[in-house]
DNA sequence: TGCAGTACTGTAACCGGTTACAGTTAGGCT
DNA sequence: AGCCTAACTGTAACCGGTTACAGTACTGCA
């Protein structure tokens, strides 16, 4: 493998000129800079960006953090992620948690020993010393954020979109509405649960119908637990009309459960999901849901992140991205 | 930011001394190493991998290129290749490549650059030149493998699988038997679409059914093409009563435009898959389709990989992993 | 011709680790 | 005490880029 002082002897110039002409070509002259890219290209030179970035002490590569690679929303925001990496000179380090605190520190070390300059966090908490935070500390937060964060974020209204489809359920007629929960227990904080419930609870609130607590089924985003689920709403006396679920995997098992018992959607219950994820609209039948901007929070996350790394970053920014309700056939008026 | 030489002068030794405790605590003595730890542990030093793998010539990284992250198929290999990077100490950097070669060769910079020592490829193609090519270049090629390519594969027996999925079929009683191909066309050639095929042809051959040219749809392993393909298939005459699809999306998409035009799957059409992506059995009706490893895929790619960079690779490794029929709901006897 | 100024170039230090090699110390043995 | 060996330690070179600074060559002008 040939080094800059290989070039520089094969070209008869000194390793500076050859540097120099890698970087701002227009600083050297013309008969240096072709014997130099004549070296260049005799040698199959390559410059060793392990030298390149130890020296300007920058890794050019970014952290994501994401709880499941294998959910297609995240996937979707990564690629979000990327594109802007790309087109910035940054590689994108892959950082699968499968939501756990060691495993996401395990990561955390990659920053601290310089491997990676950033964090985007896909997940609602800080790994490391929270305390140390400065608005130049290089982490971005998306998809799920805490509202409080002294960080910068990049997410939905979640609170807005959730009241947006209750509004709807309770505009075409119904009056009995339940509710699948993200997962929020002692142990699993979810802030997205509990924005898109009170988005639920304003919307009924609104209509001046009651909150039933009985309507109200735990999930965890899973395809299963909607299929789960779809026992314990039937168990529900009396029965809801319409089920609001905070995500579309749910909302899918959801479906698969009711239909396997012998109920039809939307006729006996209207199903609304949350993501849009591209087989929202395969689902038989197709699902009405919010559509979220996947890659749209990836490539805003990663243009504040770089923003940050390369010093333009004034004030904590964060960003609320836009989402729209989908109706497909998956709802309903309900049968009176 | 603290530097080994900062924490050499705190713990009152040299930098070797720091360096080798770093290392390999049994080489310094007890006195020195208690000295280095609370020095280290009062400066909150981070060894700076920029500095470490810049002089070791390594950068403990490596590079997967995939053709689409959002795939939920190419997503669970990546898991496994994560996980094992995880576990063995190397970073994984990804590389979507959406399918463009040039991103491709764009990505592979940063193998010639240094900034990653090997690459997973999930496509067919060797990204540079492949004249270069000796077993010990730190490449593996993983999910759609060329049959004859030069260098370490992990994939399945795509012709085996689909033989016994067709085979399948024949046994319930189809002789009508179409099916949808992935693409394969003078821009976009896909080997898995061509060991499918074969293995379709084969199970038809063995059963002594003719092989019928307008049961061949193309497709491109998305949801629409599968949803395009239901009319073009209803168009057939004689109509066939199954089709094997060469993925789980487009059977997907097949199911929905089967429905969408009043056919009921099993019982007006037979719908069988390949992949056995989650989202298969949640799908109405539940689809029959080839269970394959994926996160084992990845898992053993990135230790093939991992053992070509340590040097422990004797010959080019091409491992074939196992899959396996799932039936399901999606196929049964045609009526007669 | 002399001089200033511009354009370019080369030398060598530097980044923060690792490690070869030489040197020091301690302990055991005669 | 004197010597040998083992255990440990320190000095300084090294990895391959970048860049401050000093130096050189050339041009234009008086």
């Amino acid at each position: 493998m040939s080094s800059i002082r290989d070039v520089a002897q094969k070209a008869k110039v000194s390793v500076a000129t050859v540097s120099r002409y890698l970087n701002d070509p227009e600083k050297v002259a013309k008969k240096s800079a072709e014997a130099v890219e004549q070296a260049i290209r005799q040698l199959n030179y390559k410059p060793n960006l392990l030298a390149r970035n130890f020296f300007k002490s920058r890794s050019y590569s970014i952290l994501v953090l994401v709880p499941n690679i294998a959910n297609p929303f995240f996937s979707r925001v990564i690629r979000g992620v990327e594109d802007i990496g790309q087109q910035k000179g940054y590689a994108v380090l892959l950082g699968d948690t499968r939501f756990s605190i060691e495993r996401e520190a395990e990561y955390f070390q990659r920053v601290e020993t310089r491997q990676a300059e950033g964090v985007i966090q896909l997940s609602p908490n800080f790994p490391g010393d929270i305390s140390a935070y400065t608005p130049s500390t290089p982490f971005v937060n998306a998809c799920e954020c805490l509202q409080e964060a002294p960080y910068p974020t990049v997410n939905i209204d979640n609170t807005d979109a959730a009241k947006t489809v209750t509004d709807y359920l309770i505009s075409i007629g119904h009056r009995r509405i339940g509710c699948l929960l993200g997962p929020d227990g002692p142990t699993m904080h979810s802030p997205i649960t509990r924005d898109r419930l009170r988005g639920y609870q304003q919307a009924l609130s609104d209509a001046s119908i009651p909150l039933e607590e009985q309507y109200l089924i735990p999930g965890d985003f899973s395809l299963q637990s909607g299929r789960d689920a779809s026992t314990l709403f039937l168990k529900c006396s009396p029965r809801p009309t319409a089920i609001f679920c905070m995500n579309d995997e749910m909302a899918f098992g959801l479906v698969q459960g009711l239909k396997s018992q012998g109920l039809s959607v939307p006729e006996d219950m209207s199903v609304a999901g949350f993501d849009d994820i591209e087989f929202a609209q395969y689902c038989d039948p197709a699902l009405t849901t919010i559509s979220q901007p996947a890659e749209d929070i990836g490539r805003t996350a990663m243009r504040t992140l770089i923003n940050i790394l390369e010093g333009g970053a004034d004030a904590v920014q964060r960003h609320v991205l836009p989402t729209q309700l989908i109706v497909r056939d998956s709802t309903a008026a309900p049968i009176t």
